[in-house]
RNA sequence: GCGCCUUUAGCUCAGUGGUAGAGCGUCACAUUGACAUUGUGAAGGCCGCAGGUUCGAUCCCUGCAAGGCGCACCA
């Protein structure tokens, strides 16, 4: 029998404890499910949420990932075959536009560059962020399969998804067309409706005066956007619009472009605002677009991709920026006496969810998914209960979401990312085919070497498949036949709609399974004061730091503790040092117990007094409680509950009252009360190790007769 | 505009249709004992506001307010 040092210090012992889970035998060790002593035939899978290779991880991660690890380790303990899979996530526009500004630095810009070298710049940025993010798990306390190791632009993976896209088009799920799009100037790409994020924005809202056809007299449209008139195909109005209802189909005359159009009626025009009347600019504005539509209006584009006004602007405009553009118009209207006013006006404008410019409308020839199928089958997933979220009331923003889902755009204009399996004709270059290897031959004009698409996929199109993909497929590998579907999904509320509704529906389009059967979505951590933790706003809490200060157990603690039912929390630390304290009062209270063990005389029979009967019947009652708790996703309950059992019912009372006992002269209760104190203490941290596995793993292998065993493996 | 969440001790949060709980903090006392990273105890709350249901509401219902979030709109 060992000893245990006399003060607990976090430092050296988590960092050998997880060497010994890791380097109990080759590859992986224990975290390894192929490692795994005894025989397990039910397996317990999670694929971990695969972070963004933009930085390092924060809080959230962090609680993301010792939740994780608490399933894991109790199923462990139950006798899964438990494989937790982790792995990063290139994240396109995030990472390119964070290595654009590292470059930026060093006055390097990716233009200067070329594709070529912008990205092995990438690629070094990843294997940097890539390795501290997965060293960061470790020092949590992850226990994550390190052989199994995946990125979402590994080569297998990069096979994944040309097979996914292949599949899509082949069923005509995929199409390509010039369709609206939202587009960043300064990313330079299309984004798709969930990658924008809404800004208020103070501008002014102008009242123009559109001249009648061949009357003397004018109506005035309020609009905030004066340099779209150039797109404007009619004026609509509410057909029920008494003071405008004898106007409807005759014409305006355009200022400045003095072109004719009609006044049409739409029962979409809300009557109030403005002055009743608005501009229809279908190229450039989605409400607009969908009244075209139903009027068969044209659609004439006005501003390009670069954000410059078109050629079809007219020659005094073109080539302006689009603000340039506005003030130019005002200007003119001003001058010949058209703009009757112009008011202060707040409203939110789309800008993008990466580098927070402004997002323009702009109808762009663009890859598109269609989501008729989609929506329905992800829908039918969760209305069917096979997949269940925690805490329920997550699904209505699941539904909510997926019921309003246009066609996902999925092809990007950067360079980081995947690469569309698509090659073009050079002679005819609107001719093209999708296939998974680059084309030998030309099938249209037979003589030319054909050239890949320079666009990229949507980020989210490859992290949909990350559930399986990671595990091998396309390929039926022992791994994707063993491990898939996975059992949990534990994750951030603000991507449900982004990733969870996606790997939903691939799973079940791709293997006809779901992907797992529970959505955790676990609680957001915020600063003390109700902000968002954001490095670029200083409000983040590193937890590194904290473990450092703290330790890995008593940062775990801390987490769990202050996240009862999945809410938000306002972060506080002192969570964190009461864990600090909680690590001290484990260690001392064992190291009592384990040295009054240490002359146990296993000959000698004793009998247990009815009430030592009664202490363990109680602690059973505990178990049982803390594992319904954690079988529920209840983590702060399960902790507080074992807490409280520890402290002031093991250490305050049992401790206490046997105290007398272990001095005593008879030597028959002597071994009673240490039998009933060992006992309870080798339960207590059993069902301690999942939340704070160092502490406890350290303590059980000095216990009795523990030597070389492993907590880890213990049987739960 | 539609919907969701939150509001309880100084702070961070649990909880129950029948006189309010934890952690941290505060105060008093005790102890060199496995543990001062301790123990015992105390102070501290019209359980956001206003109605309703009920013998009884912090809990259920309705309305309101404040804060947070999602979706839609944003001419």
């Amino acid at each position: 029998m060992q000893e245990l040092n006399k003060n607990y210090d976090h430092k050296i012992l988590e960092e050998n404890i997880y060497k010994k889970w890791e380097n109990i035998c080759k590859n992986s060790g224990y975290l390894n499910p192929d490692n795994l002593p005894g025989n397990r035939k039910k397996t317990f899978t999670i694929v971990a949420p695969p972070p963004n290779v933009t930085g390092a991880l924060h809080m959230g991660h962090a609680l993301n990932a010792v939740i994780q690890d608490i399933l894991i380790r109790k199923k462990r303990m139950e006798g899964f075959l438990t494989l937790w899979l982790p792995g990063t996530d290139h994240a396109g526009i995030a990472t390119q536009n964070v290595v654009e500004k590292d470059l930026k630095k060093q006055n390097i810009y990716r233009s200067q560059l070329g594709r070529e070298k912008f990205l092995e710049k990438v690629w070094e940025w990843k294997e940097k962020y890539g390795n501290i993010i997965l060293d960061q798990f470790k020092k949590i306390g992850a226990s994550m399969d390190w052989s199994r190791v995946r990125f979402t632009m590994d080569f297998e993976y990069q096979q994944a998804v040309q097979a996914a896209f292949i599949h899509y088009f082949k069923k005509g799920l995929i199409y390509r067309a010039e369709r609206i799009i939202n587009w960043c100037f300064r990313c330079a790409t299309s984004l798709s409706d969930l990658e924008l994020e809404y800004k208020e924005e103070h501008s002014k809202l102008y009242y123009i005066k559109y001249f009648i056809s061949g009357v003397n007299n004018y109506v005035i449209v309020a609009t905030t956007r004066p340099e779209t008139i150039f797109g404007d195909v009619a004026v609509a109005v509410n057909p029920k619009d008494k003071r405008y209802k004898n106007l409807i189909g005759q014409k305006v005359i355009l200022p400045i472009q003095n072109r004719e159009i009609p006044i049409i009626a739409d029962y979409a025009v809300d009557q109030v605002f403005g002055t009743g009347i608005v501009k229809i600019t279908p190229a450039h504005d989605m409400f607009d677009a969908e009244v075209a539509t139903r009027h068969n209006l044209p659609l004439i584009k006005i501003i390009d991709i670069d954000g410059k006004m078109n050629v079809s602007v007219g020659p005094l405009f073109v080539g302006l920026k689009i603000l340039e553009c506005r003030e130019k118009i005002i200007e003119i209207l001003k001058n010949n006496n058209l703009l009757e006013k112009e008011d202060d006006y707040f409203h939110n404008v789309p800008v993008c969810y990466r580098c927070g410019t402004n997002v323009e409308l702009i109808p762009s020839l663009q890859w598109f998914l269609k989501m008729d199928n989609f929506v329905k089958t992800a829908i039918k997933a969760v209305k069917s209960k096979e997949i269940k979220f925690y805490p329920k009331r997550w699904e209505k923003i699941y539904f909510n979401w997926l019921s309003n889902a246009r066609d996902w755009c999925i092809s990007r204009q950067i360079w980081w990312g995947h690469q569309l399996p698509v090659w073009f004709c050079k002679k005819q270059n609107q001719k093209f085919i999708v296939c998974g290897k680059t084309p030998t031959k030309c099938p249209f004009c037979k003589k030319c070497i054909m050239e890949r698409s320079s666009d990229v996929l949507d980020t989210w199109f490859s992290s949909a498949l990350w559930p399986f993909a990671t595990l091998g497929w396309p390929k039926k590998t022992k791994d994707f036949r063993k491990f898939y579907p996975t059992q949990v999904l534990s994750t951030a509320r603000d991507i449900i709609n982004l990733w969870v509704t996606r790997m939903i529906y691939s799973g079940i389009e791709f293997i006809n399974k779901k992907p797992f059967s529970d959505v955790i979505i676990h609680a957001t951590i915020l600063t003390k004061d109700g902000r968002r933790m954001s490095k670029s706003l200083g409000t983040g809490v590193d937890p590194i730091n904290l473990i450092n200060q703290y330790g890995a157990d008593a940062t775990r603690f801390g987490l769990i503790w202050q996240t009862m039912g999945n809410q938000d929390v306002h972060w506080s630390e002192e969570h964190v040092v009461a864990g600090k304290k909680f690590c001290n009062k484990i260690w001392n209270a064992s190291k009592f117990v384990i040295i009054n063990n240490s002359n146990i005389n296993n000959k000698l029979k004793y009998k247990l007094t009815s009430h030592d009967k009664n202490i363990i019947y109680q602690f059973k009652k505990i178990k049982k409680e803390v594992e319904n708790d954690i079988n529920n996703y209840q983590f702060s309950q399960a902790l507080h509950k074992i807490y409280h059992y520890f402290w002031h019912t093991f250490c305050d009372k049992i401790i206490e009252e046997m105290k007398p006992r272990l001095q005593g002269e008879n030597e028959k209760d002597k071994q009673a009360s240490q039998y009933v104190l060992l006992e309870i203490l080798k339960g207590s941290l059993k069902l301690l190790h999942p939340f704070m596995p160092f502490i406890t793993e350290e303590i059980w292998q000095n216990m009795p007769n523990n030597k070389n065993k492993m907590l880890m493996v213990e049987k739960w």
